[in-house]
DNA sequence: AGGATTGTGGGGAAAAGTGGGGAAAAAGGG
DNA sequence: CCCTTTTTCCCCACTTTTCCCCACAATCCT
């Protein structure tokens, strides 16, 4: 269960810390992939993403929609691994997709952590504001 | 259950402490959020939080605003825990967000334990006060 | 009145953020 | 095919921040 807002620089080589209380959870690995819909950058743990990947196996036979969602998802998706200071490489081809520069905001969302540029993520905030107080007040029924 | 208005400095750390009255039901932990609404923070024992979090998984529906809501809210969430004096520490995020500066309010508000700054609270009060007779009176039906 | 508990503050050890250097691997040209 | 150049990746080091513990003073309860 990955929660919290961070902000950490990118430096010259593309590398990001990720906060250590995420750490555990992605010894074994974590798979980058592009956000969707919105520009950002998905962070899963390789358990986890085996588990979407699965899922979306076993549905992937007919539907041509889902067989070009699957290979969107697997195609922009690239593995990492931690270095011994928490850090992964952002490949350039997502940088430039997230337009994360040099500084990127970290979020946890439940079961897969996502890194947004500084400008996206307050639109994003901006919008799930307007969007949530509705829910909000529709939630008693 | 919590109850009760207490009043608290926050230190050059950030760090407010909570009634020892309160202090039992924390020893497990505690998530810290946004408000919803009113910009206060509020403060969830870890059980009492989990059972939001999966009350409100199983009652969102559509895929779209689901990401949204997901990310609006454990986003703004902080797990912390208390210190041996019972103080916790706000992220800087939250501290500036809800306006506290060097005091705090800590109202009990029955499941969780909000934090407010002085202006808010005495408006939220104020406002209370005016609408709490209709409420009253509309409450039995 | 005395003891215990609580509010408040600070100091020191540990961890985290940030940057850079060097070895190994890869790529490219002769 | 081998040597040179470039890139990648891992490790080390410094600075800052965080976290945990201790201490004093005020308050409450008995």
């Amino acid at each position: 269960m990955f929660f919290g807002e961070y902000t950490y620089k990118v430096d010259e080589k593309g590398r990001v810390p990720l906060p250590p209380r995420f750490r555990r959870q992605m010894k074994e690995g974590v798979i980058l992939t592009k956000g969707m819909g919105e520009k950002y950058i998905a962070v899963y743990p390789v358990t986890e993403w085996k588990r979407l990947s699965d899922s979306l196996a076993a549905k992937v036979v007919t539907p041509a929609s889902l067989r070009r969602l699957n290979r969107a998802i697997h195609g922009s998706a690239f593995g990492a691994s931690l270095d011994g200071q928490g850090r992964i490489i952002l490949p350039f081809s997502l940088r430039d997709y997230s337009g994360i520069g040099d500084a990127a905001i970290v979020v946890g969302a439940n079961n897969c952590v996502e890194l947004w540029c500084e400008g996206e993520w307050q639109a994003e905030k901006k919008a799930a504001e307007e969007q949530s107080s509705e829910i909000i007040e529709n939630f008693g029924e």
